[in-house]
DNA sequence: ATGACGATTGAAAATCGA
């Protein structure tokens, strides 16, 4: 079988909705992860979702921040989730589609100002977010699946718009890059976004503060598709709908799309 | 320097995002 998946951080499901349902309606993904829906789970809004074919959800929701969910038209069974750093946090969810393939939502602290976690315990708080990740793959070794989600953090030169300007700017910086590169070594997780499109640069947010967010182009790719190693090949169709970006009301990230032939 | 904004809570201004 073939299946089509976006991962979408939408900063709040509830106001955004409307640009929900249009991705979609126009898209058509078989499954939608979301993440920032800041929304309790019961609070959701299910019903439009259900009409277009996606009756499958899986949420773990928070008041006002974080919150993450599992959209879907194909069955999936929820799998759990893990609170990374002890943050009580509603960052990660899990889903397994009925193929035995597992699906890992995440989203990842942004980590605050200052990249110093003496000074700045958020920091701090992220990179032991990523090490906790890094720590439970080694011992899971995981096999069948994908991670998604905002992982808040810009790995290459060419996922932002000046490697050099951002280098001492959380989301780029060499201590969150390392502790990345190790999480993903850890699950032996292929970034099959940069697998598909393998140079140039490439974003998936663009900060509300530009004036002109299109023509500035002062982006970076936040968000991201890991496949393990036994299905990365399955991987293919990568894709940044930067579109979504210039919708009305939009998000400040844009939705990241692959298909896995599995 | 993108910080030129936007969402949430709670009912104004603070907090958070990245």
């Amino acid at each position: 079988m073939s299946f089509s998946l976006a991962t979408w951080n939408i900063n709040s499901v509830r106001l955004r909705e409307p640009i929900v349902l249009k991705l979609l309606q126009e898209e058509a993904p078989d499954v939608l992860c979301l993440q920032e829906i800041k929304s309790p789970a019961d609070k959701v809004p299910t019903q439009g979702f259900a009409d277009l074919g996606y009756t499958h959800m899986v949420v773990r929701g928070q008041k006002g921040y974080n919150g993450v969910a599992i959209l879907s038209k194909l069955p999936i069974r929820d799998v759990g989730d893990k609170d990374f750093a002890s943050l009580g946090h509603a960052r990660h969810v899990a889903a397994q589609l009925e193929n035995g393939t597992t699906i890992h939502n995440f989203y990842v602290p942004a980590g605050g100002d200052v990249p110093e976690r003496e000074v700045n315990e958020k920091f701090g708080q992220k990179l032991d977010y990523l090490t906790e990740m890094r720590d439970w793959f080694r011992s899971e070794k995981p096999e069948k699946s994908i991670l998604v989600g905002d992982l808040n953090i810009a790995p290459r030169e060419d996922d932002v718009w000046s490697h050099k300007k951002l280098l001492k700017v959380v989301s780029h910086t060499p201590i969150e890059v390392e502790h990345l590169a190790e999480t993903q070594d850890a699950g032996g997780w292929v970034d099959v976004t940069r697998q598909d499109i393998p140079e140039g640069e490439l974003y998936s947010w663009w900060s509300y503060r530009a004036k002109d967010w299109d023509a500035a182009d002062k982006g970076r790719r936040l968000d991201h598709v890991w496949a393990t190693s036994d299905i990365s090949n399955a991987g293919h169709s990568s894709r940044v709908l930067r579109a979504a970006r210039g919708w009305e009301k939009p998000s400040d990230h844009a939705p990241v799309f692959a298909t896995f032939d599995l």
